[in-house]
RNA sequence: GGCGCGGUAGCCAAGUGGUAAGGCCGAGGUCUGCAAAACCUCUAUGCGCCGGUUCGAUUCCGGCCCGCGCCUCCA
């Protein structure tokens, strides 16, 4: 069955299919800068990409997918935490990827098969922009910075139309001040493909190519390089946020295509961004989650991931801590129609809706809205195995707790086993007034048969 | 200013030229001393507004109103 997905370059659904002989499928991820934790809003677009990772191991086989995912680990913003904290760049890099990876495996998000760094890559870096500046598209300026020449290709501009959005940069963009850089450039829309070692850079620098001074690669070079040396000239699929369309994107074709002579991406892929309560995120409206801060709140990892997934991956989502809520209550129902099925045996093809809404450009909501089709009607003659692959398709764990165990205090655990003293004494009115005590201690005394538990109370 | 997206029940969110998936919330019920959990049932004659095309439009066309995003090395 084939799987399509939309296409940003050419604006239209297109069918997903391996461009190379071996039949591998190619798919490069624009990856994290680690200077900080990501917020959520990475985190759709990680989820995102995870869900297409998935369903092209579904459709052509877990050994005949290649998914290459960058850390950006050098940029003016790690460099100038590094210098903040007074640490080597390396240092502060390493903590944040470590804390980006502990944060995907949380959202139970499949490792790329390489996740290459630019710092790891500054050879192959330095080679592609030596093969421009060979080329001709590429020049070094007086301070020994090195930029692109846009004029020299012809083809740029062709995925975000960015011919059609200069000609109003001058009424919208004319009265911007000009950056520092701005004044070496020949043209405006030339970008840096190597920038020259400054003083705030610290004791970050490379030797640079031949022609120019020691410094650091531009952000745009390191995906053309790290796509070429680990997937090849030609990639099936390229991937990231909406916002690295123009110019990241438009710029990573343009270096890798002048290099190569041929096309870099057949297929372009962009997740929308993710708005908290109507509002764009960002630090200033004190609206940017990071995963910790919805644990804090005592929602798990999951809960979130399902809540990116409620809404189409193309259309912007509005999240809110109600769908949280809400997530964790679809959770709570898939987990205990989980625990009904069979584990022999039984029907699998019913859940066929779901992967159909799937491969039918990553549908999420629809999908979700199929499989609680086929649990409303009840878990007789389905197969776990079935379901099990429905939940893999959509990165779901259901065997973890909902949220991390608490141990209550002291005071609650002995209000707790007074109540439980009282309810066997068949005094209700004592253990009801224990139970109110409890609760105003923040706490919920749940009970069962022959026993009780203490959780949190819900807000 | 230009480009692009969206307005579907209290909230979130699919979808189709033929009469509205699904989740949450809410209501009722089973169970429980009571709760919680679980399970069952119910919940939009309606899809921003006004026209048009059509046997028939939420779905197509035109106009309007409202919200949002991008055009700044932010996923």
């Amino acid at each position: 069955m084939p799987v399509t997905l939309f296409d940003s370059l050419t604006r239209s659904p297109r069918e997903l299919r391996p461009s190379q002989p071996d039949g591998v499928y190619r798919f490069y991820n624009c990856g994290p800068t680690v200077y900080a934790p990501a917020h959520i809003g990475n985190f759709r677009t990680f989820v995102v990409n995870d869900l297409i990772r998935r369903v092209l191991e579904l459709e052509f086989g877990p050994d005949k997918v290649k998914h290459v995912r960058n850390i950006t680990d050098v940029d003016d913003k790690t460099i100038r935490r590094s210098r903040e904290e007074h640490r080597a760049l390396a240092e502060v890099t390493q903590q944040w990827t470590d804390k980006f990876h502990a944060d995907c495996d949380a959202l139970n998000c499949l490792r790329p098969h390489v996740e290459p760094t630019a710092t790891g890559h500054i050879p192959e870096q330095v080679g592609m922009i030596a093969e421009l500046m060979q080329k001709g598209h590429a020049y070094a300026t007086a301070d020994g910075s090195v930029y692109f020449k846009v004029g020299s290709f012809p083809g740029y501009g062709a995925l975000s139309r960015v011919k059609e959005r200069e000609l109003q940069i001058g009424s919208a963009l004319a009265g911007k001040p000009q950056t520092a850089d701005a004044d070496e450039k020949e043209d405006g829309s030339d970008f840096a493909l190597w920038k020259a070692w400054k003083p705030e850079d610290g004791d970050v620098k490379w030797p640079g190519p031949t022609g120019a001074a020691a410094g650091r690669p531009g952000w745009h070079i390191e995906c053309s390089a790290m796509s070429r040396k680990h997937l090849g000239e030609t990639i099936d699929l390229h991937t990231g946020g909406e916002d690295l369309l123009f110019p990241h994107h438009e710029n990573e074709i343009a270096q890798t295509e002048c290099c190569t002579g041929h096309q870099f991406a057949k297929h372009w892929y962009h997740s929308k961004h993710l708005m908290v309560d109507g509002a764009k995120m960002s630090k200033s409206l004190g609206n940017l989650y990071t995963l910790d801060d919805l644990r804090a709140k005592g929602f798990s990892p999951m809960a979130l991931r399902y809540a990116l997934l409620a809404g189409h991956p193309r259309k912007q989502l509005n999240f809110t801590l109600d769908s949280l809520h809400a997530a964790e209550k679809a959770l709570a129902t898939l987990r205990s129609f989980r625990a009904a099925l069979s584990p022999t045996g039984g029907d699998s093809t019913v859940f066929e809706p779901v992967f159909a809404a799937l491969r039918d450009d990553l549908n999420t909501p629809a999908a979700l809205g199929a499989l609680f089709t086929v649990v409303n009607r009840g878990p007789a003659g389905i197969a776990l195995a079935a379901f099990d692959r429905v939940l893999f398709a959509l990165g779901l764990k259901l065997d973890a707790p909902a949220a991390p165990a608490a141990e209550a205090p002291a005071e609650v655990k002995d209000l707790a086993a007074q109540r439980w003293a009282a309810k066997q004494a068949k005094d209700w009115a004592e253990a009801d007034r224990l139970r109110g005590a409890i609760a105003a201690l923040g706490w919920s005394m749940l009970d069962s048969k022959t026993d009780y538990k203490l959780e949190p109370a819900k807000k």
